[in-house]
RNA sequence: GUGAGUGUAGCUCAGUAGGUAGAGUACCGGAUUGUGAUUCCGGUUGUCAUGGGUUCAAGCCCCAUCACUCACCCCA
């Protein structure tokens, strides 16, 4: 293998095979959006690291070592997008899309230097969702009942909702000082994690996987109790309107998310089959970020699909669907009839259109070309030889049942769509 | 960044106690001078991840490097 150059570590090529399981995903996931009135906001892959840093916030790993940081050649300091939200905002207020509310969302890749594993790499993908100018808890639920229909067209039943309110940043800061002592009351107990956390970002303590960490948590003082009162209506009736439309979802006092912007609202969407890295999709309110990143003031809320895990997820369930890749494969032999096959498949192209045809191109014997035909998947082969062409008929062959009809070349357009739309000649 | 496991044909994997590499599948050809998926016959495919070391001899043992995988951390 010498000499051959490999991808970059954590950044995964998709083959045709899975490329066309991911456009089916990514056509359900559009049109839903479109159905609630979301359209598509494209911003660039890098912007100034500053964005990065001054909304994803300071003390978060994704700013302290996991962004694909460079200067460039006129010296600026760039970074491949770790996540959408800031780019999206910054490109909202640059735009000047702030005047009015927004529903927006947006597909591609994010970057972020980590450690690869199970449906976690250096290049992921992400869709992205966010609206701005509402003040909830009404665009909370709409999210969230979305999320729900999208999984629900994807025939998605493994997944469950946590949802939790982290407060005003007011009462988050009170909050924040309550469990910082009596974390510190409670520091023989502590993990080397979790005391690394405490004075820089506490409230993850919570979310902790140490079984010790986790029995400690369930004494400390609860978030709910130091909530502001208009948190508490927020989250109120945003579990009252989800309750009306029936979802289900467990209310999760340990859910902090981990990126600094996050106040009032957080849900996920979490899974138990693909391991370790259980979230497919998660978001929240951040009402305070545009005006952080020099805009106005802004209210926010937004969600991002892990892509990659929601394809794991969706092959390792099995719903992913086979999909039929071709209609017809055109086989021709001899050299008057391979002057005659493309000829043919172009009619064919403009009389149906939408059909998917092959037209055999180089050589092959016959037997090597119904071989083609028949990996290809395609339902019919149509058969052109010398003597069809000299006849001005075709040979068409149904690949399932093996039968095989003669067409004159001017009958060949109806029969064929005859075959396609299901009735019988 | 930390830890563990795995690297042999395009793919999935065997490889006995160190003795110079095998199966299935895929691919190509033939049985059928013009008919696939089934059957039968034949053929091709490898710097055994890379570099060193031990040995008469290394796919196998030792060391290093790289990659992949999983977990921790973190997050979608």
């Amino acid at each position: 293998m010498e000499g051959i150059i490999h991808s970059i570590r954590g950044m995964h090529d998709i083959v045709p095979e899975q490329t066309s399981h991911w456009q089916l995903v990514e056509t359900s996931l559009k049109n839903i959006l479109t159905c609630y009135g979301y359209q598509e906001i494209r911003f660039p892959i890098i912007e100034k690291t500053e964005l990065f840093s001054r909304s994803i916030g300071e003390g978060t790993d994704i700013i302290e070592k996991e962004m694909y940081t460079f200067v460039d050649r006129n010296g600026d300091n760039l970074t491949l997008r770790p996540e959408g939200t800031a780019s999206c905002i910054r490109a909202a207020i640059q735009n000047g899309l702030l005047g009015q509310t927004q529903r927006l969302w947006y597909i591609g890749s994010m970057f972020r230097h980590e450690r690869p594993q199970k449906a976690r790499y250096r290049q992921f993908h992400q869709l992205g969702v966010e609206a701005y100018g509402f003040s909830g808890p009404d665009i909370d639920a709409e999210m969230i009942l979305m999320t729900s229909r999208l999984w629900k067209e994807l025939r998605l039943k493994s997944l469950s909702l946590q949802i939790n309110s982290l407060g005003s940043i007011q009462s988050r800061l009170a909050y924040r000082e309550n469990l910082v002592s009596y974390f510190e009351s409670n520091k023989n107990a502590l993990d080397e994690d979790s005391r690394r956390r405490l004075y820089r970002n506490p409230l993850r303590i919570l979310d902790s996987k140490n079984p010790d960490i986790r029995i400690l948590n369930e004494a400390a003082p609860k978030l709910v109790d130091h909530l502001d009162e208009e948190s508490k209506l927020d989250f109120k009736v945003l579990c009252e309107i989800l309750d009306h439309a029936g979802i289900i979802y467990n209310i999760n006092p340990y859910l902090v998310r981990g990126l600094d912007y996050y106040g009032k609202t957080v849900f996920e969407w979490v899974t138990d089959h693909i391991g370790s890295q259980n979230t497919i999709c998660a978001g929240g309110r951040y009402n305070d970020l545009a005006e952080q990143l020099g805009g106005k003031a802004v209210t926010a809320m937004g969600f991002a699909i892990g892509l990659d895990r929601l394809m794991s997820l969706l092959d390792l369930i099995n719903l992913l669907p086979r999909i039929s890749k071709i209609d017809v494969y055109l086989v021709s032999v001899g050299d008057l009839a391979r002057r005659y096959s493309l000829y043919i498949a172009e009619n064919l192209r403009n009389q149906i259109p939408g059909l998917r045809l092959i037209t055999h191109c180089g050589s092959g014997s016959f037997k090597s070309q119904f071989k083609k035909a028949d990996r290809s998947g395609a339902r019919w082969t149509l058969i052109l030889g010398n003597d069809e062409v000299v006849q001005r008929v075709i040979g068409v062959k149904a690949m399932d049942i093996g039968e095989q009809e003669t067409i004159p070349w001017d009958a060949l357009t109806t029969y064929l769509i005859c075959k396609l739309s299901g009735k019988t000649k």
